[in-house]
Formats: C-alpha cells, structure tokens, sequence
DNA sequence: GCCGCATTGTGAAAACATTCACCTGAGGAC
DNA sequence: GTCCTCAGGTGAATGTTTTCACAATGCGGC
C-alpha cells in the first residue's frame, strides 16, 4: 500500500459524508460518476482513492452505500471512540462543545481545562472545567487520546507540550501559528486567519482559485 | 506569471506572521533559510514562492523583514480593508465576533445575521444580529464582500445561494458540506469534523503523516 | 448462452509541486 | 582591489498527485 496522501484522507471524509446523506434517502447503490458529482471532483479520482485500501464496488454496477460507508469509517479509524480533551473555555472551546456532530461521529469530549480562574469550576455544556495544572493528572486518567487546542496564541505551544507530555497521540491545533512537537504525534491544525487572507488573495486576484479547490 | 498554487498562498500567509514575529524582536533581515527553519519547510521552497511575485530579497544578505512583509502583505491583498458578513450567531459566529485579530488583519465585520427570532435583535459584541431576510439589502447597502456561513448545515447551501445574489464575492464555509457556488465566487471551507477524521485515520494507521504536514 | 451496456480498477501519461544545485551578486576582511 | 563567504534567484531534476483511457467484469434482456 503506497503511503495516503493527506488530500486522499479529506476526500474519503467527504466520501463519508455523500454516503451518509445518500442512504437517508434510501438509496442502495452509487457510481464512482455520482459519488464524485456530488463532491466536485472526478470520478477516477474516487476510484483511485478508494483502490489504495481495496475493491469495493463491482463492475456495472457501482458501489454498495452501507457496506462503502462502514468500509471507509474503518479506514478512518472511526470504527472505535475517542476521547477528546479540551483546553481552553474560551469562544472556540464552547462552539466545539456545542456541536453535538462530533460525539455522533464518535468523538467523546472527557475533559474540558482553562488557566483563568474565573472559568475553572464553571460547567460548560455538562462538562465542568478544570484547571490546566490539573491537565497531566486527569489526561492520564480519562485516558485522552487526542487534545484540542482551543487557547490564545501564546499558550499554544506550552499547551502542546504538556498535551504530548501527557501522552496525547493527536492534536488539532485552533491557534493560528506553527506548533512544534515530536514526529509521532499527529497535528492538524485549522488556521482561520489564513483562509481569510487566502480568499483576500483570490479576490485581488480577480479570479476564483482552480475548480478543484473553488467548491471546498 | 505561473498560476499560484494554494499550498503556495497558504505559506505567504504563514511568512507573514513570521515576519511580524520577527519583526517584533526587533530584526531588521532575515534569510530564507530562517524564515523556512521556523515553519519547518525548505528555504528553496521559501526563495521559490517568493520568486513568484518578484525579487525582494539581496544577495549575501537575505530579505529586509518590513519591506517583506509589506510586500506579501500586498500580495495577498491585505493592503484595503474587507467587509464581511456572517450568518449564523451561534457559537461560531459569536466564537468569530470576539476574535480580534481578523479585524487587525484588515477583516471588519460589517453585518451579522440569524433566522432564529430569539437572536435577531440581540446585541453580540457591537454588532445587532438582523433578520437573515434583510440580507439582500443590507449586504447591497453596506458593500459586503466576503460571506461567513456559520449556519446549522442544512441552512448553509441556500444561504450561500443568497449570498452571491446579495453580490458577495467570497464565501468563507463553516458547515460540514460542499456548496456549489458559481466559478466566479471564492469558497474555502473550514471543516472540523474533517480534521477531526483525519486525526483518527493517521492515529490508526500508527504513524504521524510525513513531515510537511506533520507540523501544520 | 450471448449481446450490449454500465461501471470498476488500474497502469500509463500528464500535470503539478518540491527540491536540488549552481550561478550570481553583495558585503567584509585585509 | 582581491578573495572569501553568505545567500537569493532559478532552470533542471525529482517526486507526488491527478487524469486518462481501456481492459475486465457483472448484469439484464432476449
């Protein structure tokens, strides 16, 4: 199996996500050509995407809708839960706390941390909230898997080396800067600055990026 | 000039916080190698984006960090201010308003808008959420340009659709789906459930991505 | 059972992005 | 002024991702 590009792992999210929304209208099968459609993209695009992990449509006929999306939510890994630790209470923190879509798709929040006094001990959408310093402690014991940072820019890297301290394997970073941590840790980060200024850019430019990313 | 990849403008924006970083500590040069070195890619890939958009830095010397700055800064189009409308004041919304640094990158909120009427009306950090049906009128009046789509998902394809009838030229997506928008709008769309997947697929698959990624 | 149509899976080609390697220009030491 | 070192710019090479195009099915109709 090649290595999977990052791109590869966004599309089959989508993938997912068609193959959710098709089957609540009860359809049972799908082409690589209406799978794509739906997305944007080509259909030899999914059909090589999905040929990196196997076969698993049939000729003729299309793809399977159910047996694709438990497929794809294997590959995924989204077959198990995880636990989500949050730090920081802040504006970001509680959207995420709000959106119930994460639990459904099978990520628990177990534990919420700020540094301010003045939010630790408030409860924050049935969670209540714990001092950072108590981070070390109670990530071990909820057995955090993948930590959020939700905080100001400048606790960002400090909260990513405690989160990998301790021994959170993933972190999806909201703070809008580089973070640096050891390689076997994995990090996305969501910079929304950036997408600002690269729209600002698109508009100065006076033309709408390549199609492939202009429906994004 | 070659047609510039998105991988290319999304590291401008990084070289721009960098240069203000740096600039902040008070250095007056810096060479590509350092300005690569802290966003952990190549100065080649440094010296060859720039190359794009001109020659701005010296030989034996590297590049004067305020000129570059400006220069990037203009590239992407942040020289003018923007005004941006955003539907949807719930916790995304709201987590926007608070931000104050889009508005120091030259973003300014301009309008906020909801359909539930419990919010309309209500104040949220300056601004008074209006009836998502004054869009039209209001986003013509003030000169909005750029959308925010912070809305439940099922409401975020027709507000999209009002958006670019309301004259809107970029589209900035919170909701988990693709919008089709005409070509000649700009969509980005920040989708978390996304990052979240793909946390959980570099999780199981027992390795963090390759490294250009590993540090996003 | 055979024909025709639909649609997958996949090597090969093309397009695109990154890295290399070297030429060139700039300043400093003496 | 000459030499040395540093570091940007850039064509070529390499690596990666997407698209093409077609052989290989699978099914329905008759």
């Amino acid at each position: 199996m090649p290595r999977i590009s990052e791109s590869t792992v966004r599309r089959l999210s989508h993938y997912l996500r068609v193959l959710e929304e098709v089957e609540a209208e009860g359809k049972r099968m799908i082409s690589s050509h209406r799978l794509a459609e739906r997305e944007g993209i080509t259909s030899a695009q999914v059909r090589k995407d999905l040929s990196y992990f196997g076969s698993f449509g049939r000729r003729g006929l299309g793809y399977n809708v159910a047996h694709l999306r438990e497929e794809i939510r294997t590959i995924l890994g989204l077959e198990r839960r995880w636990r989500v630790g949050v730090v920081g209470a802040g504006n970001i923190g509680a959207a995420l706390l709000a959106y119930r879509g994460f639990e459904k798709q099978g990520f628990d929040v177990v534990a919420v941390f700020d540094r301010d006094p003045a939010r630790i001990g408030v409860k924050l959408d049935h969670h209540e909230v714990q001092d950072v310093a108590s981070l070390p402690a109670v990530a071990a014991r909820e057995g955090v898997e993948i930590g959020v940072i939700a905080t100001p820019l400048r606790a960002a890297q400090d909260v990513a080396d405690l989160l990998v301290a301790a021994g959170v394997r993933g972190i999806l970073n909201f703070a809008p800067r580089k973070l640096f941590v050891p390689p076997h840790i994995a990090l996305r980060t969501v910079d929304m600055a950036m997408e600002f200024e690269s729209l600002s850019f698109a508009l100065t430019q006076g033309r709408a990026p390549r199609r492939r990313r202009a429906r994004g």
